[in-house]
DNA sequence: GAATGAAGTATTTTT
DNA sequence: TACTTCATTC
């Protein structure tokens, strides 16, 4: 950004940060300064208008943007920032609910579940209610669950019509007593627990709506309706709040957000007033051109239109590849070409719609040895060593707690087996009592054999050893120290020194090192005075500004105090609540100096001097499936999203496409995302593959598609071969004039003639009865066959024979998949089933 | 409870 | 294709 803009605000950004005694609605459009004018606006509000940092609350969605807020806060104004209340939605819920949630029936050291502990209380929710609890399923009724939830509907709320509608029910009831069994909440609880506070419980909402003067909420566009019901309530009184959004970078409908509480907004506060931030400060004239291209035709927007100043730079680049290796190899060319011309890699990103088209990137830069670091894979906090040691905190921590039990009751492994397991939980529901306090005295649990009731013992003994001795030195690092070598997983991890093995022990070394960087910051060893502000946890903050304001005659800026105020809250409490609800993704350890691959959606708020975004093909992006093709909704987000994607550059944009592409091991004719072919109609560059190597940069008018010669459409005959496949031809080629099917000894040639006067023949092979081209043809019940035509010939089996099969007896051979290893789907007494052909046996006639 | 093999299933992700 | 998960066997 241009130091200039640093030092002063534009009209609109202006009006932003003055307008600060009423509701305030921001539309900033991407790159036009958001952060800045939110900051300086908290700014204007404690010097100017001089309300108490600790009395503003600006929430936010991420913990990435509450940190930036923060930080850019302290940058532009010192202490009085760390002060004011940045946070997540959830954080702020829980510090809500540990403070004043006694007059709602929570314990204080309620436990947070994050969605892998949803998942296995469901499980174990759907098991007692005897039913099936495979891990699809499990993760389906925790998202219908989820879904409820984000609308604030209690079981009772639901609907109870048809059969599916009453196991939801069930379940939901079910779950819901577990959790409150195990003293638990899950993420959506702390939403909706806070909300059905503000609602019904006056103490509670007087509380809350005292206790701050002034509101800012970030990314507006992505609140759903628990969220906004709950901005609106800690307004009520003061109706001092601003919102900042973009509706065209609304991208997360599918995960509850609500685009339309955008217009609410200024239906329930209708006095509010309104500022659009139209200048973007990011990107060249010719990639907002593009933007501007894809999302001026989106439906149901707010109207606004980007424009920056900044000067011209380069034209947007369209990279036509005939598969996905060489998309790979172009974008080595235009990371070349961005070095060459003086960027640095870390200035450069890769962005695709789904993680699967990662792959043959990194292949493609481990061959040419760039360094890269991708996004998306595992954060810390899920990898299942860091898991197992924080299942058994949490167990120390409650025993109430089954889900982390069932983690760790065989972790390692120590003889406590699935059928002992099993006998336990069905005493447990039996009697209603947490698995732990069973495991103490296990004598009563029926069937158990006599070793399992030992080893449960011992377990348990464990257990309330390590929290014997934490109830003397109160140190979660000195706890999670005692777990790693008494509960077995130091000896397992160091018995067979496998390379996976010492990475486990580098990360659990490197949790140790966090929990006691965690300790000293938040007081909670004896050296605690030497707490450094600049590595608080947002929680920590949080945890501050309520406890002093909860306690007023405590003054709150000395940092030995705030020890004393944590105090209100057991550390161990404290510690696990940081750790799920601030769990940062891990990043590689090549930081700096590497390539960036993401996904479009992990992109969202960052931006790069340079942006390849991959992939833009019909049915990948926009993203496609099958159902979806009628819902414009879904395609509108798909919209926002590739302006979202190629808002996030500064100087250079790349935007590539591939003929064919493996999807699912299908290889498939790819056209054009209509995004593509929207930026396409303005003057960009086209390259493409000579097949020695990309071309060096020529300009373009427009956007010119080859087909390649090995691509195929869908039918059951010869003829429609022929017809399948000239039409796709014809669609992918514009320029064509004309095809002229040949058909000699089984083999049929396309000839074609292009309006530019190069012809090019393509060959359609076929044979007995069905049409192959490109090796794949289509049966007639909708299931596709692939096969090389030599593997063909050496298939004893045809369609239609009599088959044998070890296990499911004779059957009848409905088609044949010849992936390898070769498959074949078999009609068997017991119905339809795949196997492979290795299996089968023709049946004697 | 490990090893094997067969079958099923394929976005986006934060808290 | 490539992954996970489930069932069976040793």
């Amino acid at each position: 950004m241009a130091s200039l803009v640093e030092l002063q605000l534009n009209q609109a950004q202006e009006a932003a940060a003055n307008e600060r005694q009423g509701p305030l609605q921001v539309f900033a459009g991407a790159g036009s300064g958001k952060t800045r004018v939110i900051v300086e606006r908290v700014r204007r509000l404690i010097a100017l208008d001089g309300v108490r940092p600790e009395r503003i609350l600006a929430l936010t969605f991420t913990n990435r943007a509450a940190r930036e807020m923060r930080e850019r806060s302290a940058a532009l104004f010192g202490a009085e920032a760390e002060r004011v209340w940045f946070g997540t939605f959830h954080s702020a819920c829980a510090r809500f609910l540990r403070f004043y949630g006694e007059s709602l029936g929570l314990s204080r050291n309620f436990v947070v579940y994050d969605d892998a502990d949803q998942r296995t209380a469901v499980s174990r929710c759907l098991r007692d209610l005897g039913r099936a609890n495979a891990a699809a399923d499990v993760r389906a009724w925790a998202g219908r669950i989820n879904r409820a939830k984000q609308e604030g509907l209690a079981p009772q709320d639901l609907p109870e019509r048809t059969y599916a509608d009453r196991q939801l029910v069930e379940l939901y009831q079910r779950y819901e007593q577990a959790l409150k069994q195990s003293q638990a909440l899950d993420f959506s609880d702390l939403l909706l627990r806070t909300l059905q506070g503000l609602r019904t419980e006056p103490s509670f909402r007087l509380q809350l709506e005292r206790r701050f003067d002034q509101l800012l909420i970030d990314e507006f566009q992505d609140t759903n309706q628990v969220q906004y019901a709950i901005v609106q309530a800690l307004a009520s009184r003061h109706r001092c709040l601003c919102v900042v959004g973009d509706d065209d970078q609304s991208i997360y409908r599918w995960r509850g957000a609500n685009r339309d509480n955008l217009r609410r907004f200024r239906e329930d506060f209708s006095e509010a007033k309104v500022v659009l931030l139209e200048q973007n400060y990011r990107s060249t004239p010719e990639i907002l051109a593009a933007a501007n291209a894809v999302i001026s035709r989106g439906r149901d927007r707010e109207p606004k239109v980007l424009h920056t100043e900044n000067p011209a730079g380069h034209s947007v680049c369209v990279w036509s590849c005939h598969d996905s290796a060489e998309e790979g190899r172009a974008f080595l060319c235009a990371v070349d070409e961005a070095v060459d011309a003086g960027f640095a890699l870390s200035d450069i990103a890769l962005f695709y719609r789904t993680h699967a088209q990662s792959r043959i990137f990194e292949e493609v830069l481990r061959q040419a040895n760039m360094p890269y670091r991708i996004f998306g894979g595992l954060r810390f906090y899920e990898r299942a060593e860091i898991k197992d040691i924080v299942a058994y905190l949490r167990l120390v921590h409650l025993s109430q707690d089954d889900v982390a039990f069932l983690r760790v009751v065989n972790t390692p492994a120590r003889g406590i087996g699935k059928t002992s397991v099993e006998r336990l939980l069905l005493h447990a529901v039996e009697l209603g009592l947490p698995l732990l306090d069973i495991s103490t005295n296990p004598a009563s649990v029926p069937d158990l054999n006599a070793n399992a009731k030992r080893r449960l013992a011992a377990f348990a003994a464990l257990i309330s050893q390590l929290r014997a001795r934490y109830r003397v030195h109160r140190s979660v690092a000195t706890l999670t120290a005692d777990i790693f070598e008494e509960s077995g997983i130091k000896a397992a991890l160091t018995q067979d020194a496998t390379v996976e093995n010492q990475a486990r022990l580098d990360n659990i070394r490197e949790l140790m090192n966090s929990v006691i960087e965690w300790e000293r910051a938040n007081g909670g060893m004896p050296d605690g005075s030497s707490a450094d502000r600049s590595t608080q946890e947002p929680s920590e903050t949080a945890a501050h500004a309520l406890s002093s304001e909860a306690n007023p005659e405590v003054p709150h800026s000395d940092p030995s105090q705030r020890a004393a105020h944590l105090g209100a809250i057991e550390p161990l409490t404290a510690f696990l609540e940081s750790i799920t609800l601030a769990s940062e993704a891990v990043e590689g350890e090549e930081t700096h100096g590497a390539l960036t691959l993401m996904s479009v959606h992990s992109a969202k708020g960052l931006e790069f001097p340079v942006v390849f975004v991959a992939g833009m093909e019909h049915g990948l992006f926009p993203y496609q499936r099958s159902g979806d093709e009628g819902d414009p909704e879904a395609f509108e987000e798909e919209r926002r999203l590739a302006y979202v994607a190629m808002t996030r550059a500064e100087k250079l944009l790349h935007l590539s496409h591939a003929t064919t592409r493996r999807i699912y091991g299908q290889l498939r004719l790819q056209h054009p995302s209509p995004f593509l072919e929207e930026v396409a109609a303005l003057p960009v560059e086209e390259r493409r593959s000579d097949g020695f190597g990309f071309s060096p940069r020529r300009p373009l008018t427009h956007l010119r598609l080859t087909a390649s010669p090995s691509f195929g459409g869908y039918s059951d005959d010869a003829d429609n071969a022929a017809n399948t496949f000239k039409s796709d031809y014809r669609r992918a080629t514009p320029t064509l004039m004309g095809v002229t099917p040949r058909t000699h000894q089984g083999s049929t040639t396309l000839t074609h003639a292009a309006s530019d006067g190069a012809s090019d023949d393509v060959s359609v092979q076929q044979r007995t009865g069905s049409a192959t081209r490109d090796a794949e043809t289509f049966e007639r019940d909708g299931t596709y066959v692939d096969y090389e035509e030599s593997q063909l010939e050496e298939l004893p089996f045809s369609i239609g024979a009599q088959v044998l099969h070890e296990r499911f007896g004779p059957g009848r051979i409905l088609h044949i998949v010849t992936a390898m290893p070769p498959r074949a789907r078999v009609d068997f007494d017991t119905g339809p089933r795949q196997v492979l052909l290795s299996y089968l046996r023709l049946a004697p006639s």
